[in-house]
RNA sequence: GGUCCCGUAGCCAAGUGGUAAGGCAGAGGUCUGCAAAACCUUUAUGCGCCGGUUCAAAUCCGGCCGGGACCU
């Protein structure tokens, strides 16, 4: 049986990622699996930018509004979804066109990321986080030294989510991280075809802040509002989505709205330039740059032209 | 016209004789269970301009330019 092929589309926030997967998979029989680590919660609907039903224009989209915020989630948890999302397109012959602005969550699709049973423990990590506290972030990183030394010198001390991680893993689950480079190589159950989309960075933080102030005007404060009243707090894993947590903390009287909106472009194109980062390591991803081109339409007739070539 | 204060990176800003803190923005990067998270690296041969004093000046002196306050 030969591998079936996807369609990854890929790049930072705001680029333009929705329209050409859904261009995408129109074309070419195809169904979006979102790889996007907020598009995935419900009721939050505007702030991540999720497609409306018109957008979607008839194009099923899977992974997208199927979590309750308040359920604990994980990359591990998005990659057994999502790879059965993709194994049910394709055996109904169709294309799974993959919308991806999460990159370890790609990764976990595209490499042999083995996450084995659940061993999150949060007593634990509390304990560890209280540890640190007290002893400093170099102790606890003397700890990981001790049980997992390749992943102490991979890790920086002060990176102590990283820390605990890894020693959650050494210590509860007895294997260590280090373990798993190892098995990090590509996944070679699906042949993937990248495609990166981007724009000059000046256009780029442009379009972020234009779609912040869009995002405003279709009513973002209402929708947290919204989901205060459901009573979700900053507290939540979900609410630390940008546009959420500053409305939370504007809302709980930290800073004007003003200033919540400079976080909110702000955060949003450090999150862009992270993505970008991300993204650079796919070698054979192509890049396709808005900027180089006149419109939306020759933009996306050279990605048709890509992509029928590669077919 | 006079008196006083101020002028340090794109922005905020410390530094009052010994060779330019820090923060923000920007740029680059890391990445196996919170990833829209967390973390790392990096940014002034230069302190408004010109001259002087000194072994040594962002720091002291003089002049000029620019901004502000007050007085007439």
């Amino acid at each position: 049986m030969a591998r079936p092929d996807i369609l990854v589309v890929a790049g930072p926030t705001a680029a333009g990622k929705t329209a050409v997967s859904i261009a995408m998979a129109k074309r070419y029989g195809g169904e979006v699996v979102s790889c996007d680590s907020m598009q995935l919660y419900k009721y939050m609907d505007i702030g991540s930018a999720k497609p409306t039903a018109e957008e979607m224009d008839g194009v099923p989209h899977h992974m997208v509004g199927v979590i309750d915020p308040r359920e604990p989630f994980s990359v591990a948890v998005y990659q057994e979804m999502a790879k059965a999302a993709i194994a049910d397109i394709v055996s109904r012959g169709k294309l799974p066109v993959i919308c991806g602005g999460t990159g370890l969550y790609l990764n976990a699709l595209l490499y042999e990321m083995d996450f084995g049973p659940s061993r999150r423990d949060d007593a634990y990590r509390r304990e560890l986080e209280d540890f640190a506290d007290k002893e400093g972030n170099e102790a606890l990183h003397a700890r990981l030294e001790g049980v997992d030394p390749a992943a102490a010198a991979r890790i920086h001390p002060n990176n102590r989510k990283r820390v605990i991680r890894a020693l959650e893993a050494a210590e509860l689950d007895g294997r260590p991280l280090d373990a798993f480079e190892s098995v990090r190589r590509k996944s070679d159950s699906y042949h993937a075809r990248m495609l990166g989309i981007t724009w000059d960075r000046p256009t780029l933080y442009q379009r972020i802040d234009d779609r912040v102030d869009q995002m405003l005007a279709d009513g973002l404060v209402e929708e947290v509002r919204g989901l205060m009243d459901m009573g979700f707090t900053s507290d939540d894993i979900a609410m630390k989505g940008i546009g959420y947590k500053e409305l939370l903390d504007c809302f709980a009287g930290l800073y004007p709205m003003e200033e919540a909106v400079r976080l909110i472009k702000r955060n949003t194109r450090h999150y862009a330039k992270r993505q970008l980062t991300w993204f650079k390591r796919y070698e054979e991803m192509v890049w396709f740059n808005g900027s180089d081109y006149p419109d939306t339409e020759s933009w996306l007739e050279d990605m048709y032209e890509w992509a029928d070539r590669r077919s």
